[in-house]
DNA sequence: CACCCTCGAGTTCC
DNA sequence: CTCGAGGGTG
């Protein structure tokens, strides 16, 4: 080719491209795939050097940045993309705003804006003449990628600007930044279809959102639940340049775009922190996850004069919740004997923050589980803690599985007593079937002993492996058999300590039959079945001579738990134990009058869900409470639920009954509801 | 038979 | 809170 022809070929090429650019870009109708059109542009690129002077400011290898991805073009950001410097509690907030209103003193009589912090990808989107032309993820700051075509199939982002007689004129030139993420409930959904397909199922909202939104087939980014909220105005030429923070989210929402709800408006630092902090209580019951609140100078004049400090500008920050989901080294896996023998594994952890507690361990519910998740030792597993309290596994991290990483054999003997361990038909769990087992035994007086049950205050783990270590408890019916001289023996034991312990003792013969039966600890009889029981059989006689047939004549009661109540007595070992009890005068009878049947019934046929901490009810007298005037405590919400009370700090349980729509009473709404004068 | 709801059991940290 | 299982229902 003569230098002639490779000229005229040259702009040739950038009028093709342009063309293509068009029709990529503002018609959505590409008619080359993008592989050509990188060819062409590597093409240009090619010619370009070689006559530089033939370079134009308007040719495309100008408007791209120069670089072409294999999979994305870059695009410089119009101006840098910044990030935030963090705070993490009420004093960074309160020294980010000393240290600003050193360098202007203005400041410190600023007014702010509290935004909940999605998490999400940044992206920066650009309208000329109120056309939606390119959208690009943030990248470094600087330069990120170009992803027009899959932003345009998210139906939250406006592919332009409408305009309206009375509203603002749109500007010839606007960029905004806002937000790609995706909706816990659609991740869910997203997942559920994606395991009925038998497909891989995602492990995060956020990572699946930046998936999808890089994802080279658009029609894949359109499969994808995604939203978008727009937050701030980067640069807008040609029409009115909002002021403040909240004017710029006012203009932004007069665009069409959706901006997110709910900014406070805080007029001094104070407020910022209770604004920040009641972001951080709202967190658990938004449709979506934030990892943080932002913290704006409303002023956006006297933001940008405070200039920027490495890659942050000092006009904001961003105050950080504590981090739900960390992951760490999983070193090892122990097992536990629960008292009905079912062995349960978990997880053994190199020590990491979550939520603010440090977490060294936590449970992995059951073999098939860490099978399912493809769990091996030394894996990096990633850890949430549920609701906000118990942490667990959600799976590991296969990207960087170590060669280290080992596959988990379950063991086949329990790690207690070494016997051979078995497992039922059709159930999950693994048992340890040897009667003898001390693990069990520990587990099983400790159950006896608990609050739940027959709550023999003073006997906690600690004594409990202490009597069963000195041979002195073998079995349940031992601890009523304990003699004062014997306690004073052991460790930390006086006159005073044995006396009241065995007084103690001596008292859970009082409780009621239905806790009797659930202390047993016969598997399948909880708290509510052993009511059940109770109330039927009304004596511990006729319970222990039941049948298989009456038994699943209860409402409530299966073939299951009735043959598990009737292997339990048949079971010589419990015969002797039961023996044992009814000659201490451990044998409770159901009393006539529980003591209650007076109380009007206000409550009848209502059921309710507990969350929070009230302030005039313990957990279980707000049960209590409920119970005595007729309505039933469970403990998830769902959508027969009637009514959740809630109080200090509620739970996630707080988040699914605003979900479905479930009236929510505070404790005085109970007390109303149950009819108490005021 | 497929669902939904409820119950039981084990669970973490301070 | 989680998961699995049992029980009830359409």
């Amino acid at each position: 080719m003569d230098a002639a022809k490779e000229k005229s070929r040259l702009e040739e090429l950038i009028k093709i491209i342009q063309e293509h650019n068009h029709r990529y870009h503002v018609l959505d109708m590409p008619i080359i795939s993008d592989a050509e059109y990188d060819q062409l542009v590597a093409e240009l690129l090619q010619l370009e050097s070689k006559y530089p002077d033939l370079i134009t400011p308007d040719s495309p290898s100008q408007r791209v940045g120069g670089g072409v991805s294999d999979r994305f073009r870059k695009v410089q950001h119009p101006q840098p993309i910044l990030s935030l410097a963090n705070g993490f509690d009420a004093e960074d907030l309160r020294s980010w705003l000393d240290r600003i209103a050193k360098l202007n003193p203005k400041v410190a009589a600023s007014d702010f804006t509290v935004e909940p912090k999605l998490d999400g990808l940044t992206v920066v989107l650009h309208y000329r003449n109120g056309i939606f032309v390119q959208g690009a993820t943030r990248g470094n700051g600087e330069i990120g990628e170009e992803v027009t075509r899959n932003l345009k199939t998210l139906q939250s982002l406006p592919l332009s600007i409408p305009v309206f007689q009375d509203g603002p004129a749109p500007p010839e030139y606007l960029v905004v930044r806002g937000e790609v993420f995706i909706d816990l409930e659609d991740f869910e959904e997203l997942n559920r279809k994606q395991e009925e397909l038998g497909e891989k199922v995602y492990q995060t909202p956020r990572n699946t959102a930046a998936g999808a939104l890089r994802n080279l087939d658009s029609a894949v980014t359109a499969a994808r639940p995604l939203r978008l909220l727009v937050y701030t105005i980067v640069t807008s030429e040609g029409s009115e340049v909002p002021e403040s923070q909240l004017e710029s989210l006012e203009l932004l929402r007069a665009y069409g775009f959706s901006v997110p709800e709910n900014i406070v408006h805080c007029l001094d630092i104070e407020e910022v922190v209770e604004a920040c902090e009641a972001w951080g209580e709202r967190r658990i019951s938004l449709p979506y996850e934030i990892d943080g609140a932002v913290v704006k100078i409303n002023n956006i004049a006297m933001a940008d004069s405070l200039g920027i400090v490495g890659k942050d500008p000092r006009g904001a920050i961003a105050y950080k919740f504590p981090a739900q989901e960390v992951t760490t080294e999983l070193l090892d896996i122990g097992v536990n004997v629960g008292r009905t023998g079912v062995l349960t594994p978990y997880a053994i952890l190199d020590a990491v923050e979550v939520g603010g507690v440090i977490v060294r361990q936590a449970t992995l519910h059951n073999f098939d589980f860490i099978q399912d998740k493809d769990i091996r030792i030394h894996d990096r597993v990633r850890i949430k803690r549920a609701g906000d309290v118990i942490p667990y596994v959600k799976g590991p991290i296969l990207e960087v599985r170590p060669e280290s990483a080992v596959t988990y054999s379950p063991p086949d003997v329990c790690p207690a007593c070494e016997e051979k361990v078995a497992t039922i038909e059709g159930e999950v769990a693994w048992y340890c079937v040897n009667p003898a087992c001390p693990a069990q035994l520990v587990r099983n007086l400790e159950h006896y002993v608990s609050r739940t049950t027959l709550d023999i205050v003073g006997l906690g783990i600690k004594l409990v492996e202490q009597l069963v270590e000195q041979g002195l408890v073998k079995d349940v019916a031992d601890l009523y058999r304990l003699k004062r001289e014997d306690l004073i023996e052991l460790e930390g034991f006086g006159d005073k300590k044995a006396d009241n312990l065995l007084a103690a003792i001596e008292s859970s013969k009082q409780r009621p039959l239905s806790r009797f039966i659930f202390a047993l600890g016969i598997r399948g009889v909880g708290e509510v079945v052993g009511a059940e029981l109770a109330t039927f059989y009304c004596s511990m006689d006729r319970l222990a001579a039941t049948t298989l047939e009456e038994l699943i004549e209860i409402e409530g009661i299966g073939p299951n738990i009735a043959q598990a109540v009737v292997d339990w007595f048949a079971l010589p070992a419990n015969q002797n134990i039961l023996a044992k009890l009814k000659q201490s005068g451990m044998w409770p009878e159901l009393s006539g009058d529980s003591g209650a049947e007076g109380l009007p019934q206000p409550l009848e046929g209502l059921s309710f869900v507990v969350t929070g901490t009230l302030a005039g009810f313990s957990r279980k007298a707000v049960k209590d409470y409920i119970q005595e005037r007729g309505g039933k405590v469970i403990s998830a919400v769902s959508s027969k639920t009637s009514y959740l009370v809630s109080g200090e700090s509620p739970g996630s349980k707080f988040a699914k009954a605003e979900q479905l729509g479930i009236p929510v009473l505070d404790e005085a709404g109970l007390r109303e509801l149950a009819g108490e004068p005021l």
